[in-house]
DNA sequence: TTCCGAATTTAACCCATGTAATTAACCGGC
DNA sequence: GCCGGTTAATTACATGGGTTAAATTCGGAA
């Protein structure tokens, strides 16, 4: 039932035609009709394997491609002079990654890889291209940047008004619903790659703080986290906990 | 040299042809070529005038409609079950409103105007056959959105990682910088319509934080916030303590 | 199996920011 | 010019979460 997580497998799984493509109806252009998709197969110029702790591009930083992340875990950050981290988004397969490379010379923000992963990579000026040819991936586009600013609007009032139990619940359900969607979990256990310091970077807390409420929420028989493996051992109460409602998916 | 603030006017200046609209090279699709504004024009079903403290629309629910923003201030925001709120984002003139409801039944966010406000009103529908007939439209969003996420990301690495005097001053610097590009600053000195309590809303503190802070920015001679007016009195030193520079335009 | 570096836990202390309640200033309307 | 409501300032006190550092556990490599 659960598939082996990116990072407990040797290499990553790799891409090949984007017609029988396993996550695309997981990607920011599922929503194209299939006689379209030799276009976006004609855009992708190769695919590529990136090890772990691997920036893909840097903030700050022009870049000449994008990409579909395939396979593995990955998070978008910004750095602050001293050092400070904060993750923006964690990655999963289907994610596109650096669209803003089409416009913008400097990168707004630096994108990481968690596990080794494996990308498909487009031109960009192949992408620009495509997106002029085909103005059904532009109207795709549009919905999958909205969908992902609702997100971020998400995150972003979970850091100014929530407290950090909440946070965390929240960030796990999330996660877990996107698992889930991608048929990745096993009953209410599922891969959780992230360590204990990046859900403080993704949240706005120390990694002390986080054990200090993980610690908690296991007490309170709600939810485990342990090694690679996350579980919910109480969805309802966690919901509850959490105030959390899944997003709507998509679909209008 | 300044420009009156919508509130401090009787009523918000109302809209005309997009052709020769004042606020068109700040819009969302401020880069299409003047000779489709026609299509344009014929999507806008109306124009609105909506008085200060009255929502747009409505967060969980539907909308038929968006909007352009043309005069007045505006913000989007969240409320949590207990009442507290989050502010999203503070809307000037040029802002796109509303976009989320042409793929999703329910809104991600409240709007709600600051000052009185007229909007430029587009259907729903209308809008999406534009965007379908005339592609360069949906080009100019994404280039759009991707700017506005850009924003969402510093606006959430502020409030994950810097302290209360930062997030104050960087807000400030940017919604000066975004006025110094419509011209409506005098000098350093500028309508600044958000109260405290809106600060604080948008940068997850309480008002009596941002009044305390307020206070040091002002006794060491940083910025100074007055009724309606923000004055910036050494904005080398404020971009400086902020780590602020400002975000790359536009342009490819 | 052992070893080493990374991740987590624990503990003590403290500070930035939150809460609550009051007072003062201001503002628009009449 | 007065009044009522909103906004801001102030004070006192409370606390969630930060900081630091040490101890412990874990996990992968040889």
């Amino acid at each position: 039932m659960v598939r082996p997580a990116a990072r407990l497998r040797l290499s990553p799984l790799q891409p090949g035609l984007c017609a029988k493509c396993p996550v695309r109806k997981f990607a920011a252009y599922s929503g194209v009709p299939a006689g379209s998709l030799k276009f976006l197969q004609s855009a992708r110029s190769s695919d590529r394997v990136v090890p772990p702790r691997r920036n893909i591009f840097w903030e700050h930083k022009g870049a000449d491609e994008l990409f579909t992340l395939y396979d593995g875990w990955a998070f978008t950050f910004k750095l602050l002079p001293d050092g400070r981290r904060q993750i923006l988004d964690f990655l999963l397969p289907g994610s596109l990654i650096g669209l803003h490379a089409l416009w913008f010379k400097a990168m707004p923000h630096s994108a990481q890889t968690l596990t080794s992963v494996s990308l498909c990579v487009f031109d960009k000026e192949k992408f620009r291209d495509l997106l002029r040819r085909k103005p059904e991936y532009e109207w795709e586009l549009l919905k999958y940047m909205a969908s992902s600013q609702a997100s971020r609007d998400r995150r972003l009032s979970d850091l100014g008004r929530r407290p950090a139990k909440e946070r965390i619940a929240r960030l796990v359900l999330e996660i877990f619903g996107q698992l889930s969607a991608r048929d990745m979990v096993d009953g209410h256990s599922f891969t959780f790659l992230p360590r204990q310091q990046h859900v403080a970077d993704a949240l706005g807390l120390t990694k002390v703080h986080v054990s200090r409420t993980l610690q908690v929420l296991r007490q309170e028989g709600l939810l485990k986290l342990e090694h690679d493996t996350a579980t919910i051992l109480d969805i309802k109460g966690l919901r509850e906990l959490a105030d959390y409602t899944e997003p709507e998916a998509t679909g209008c």
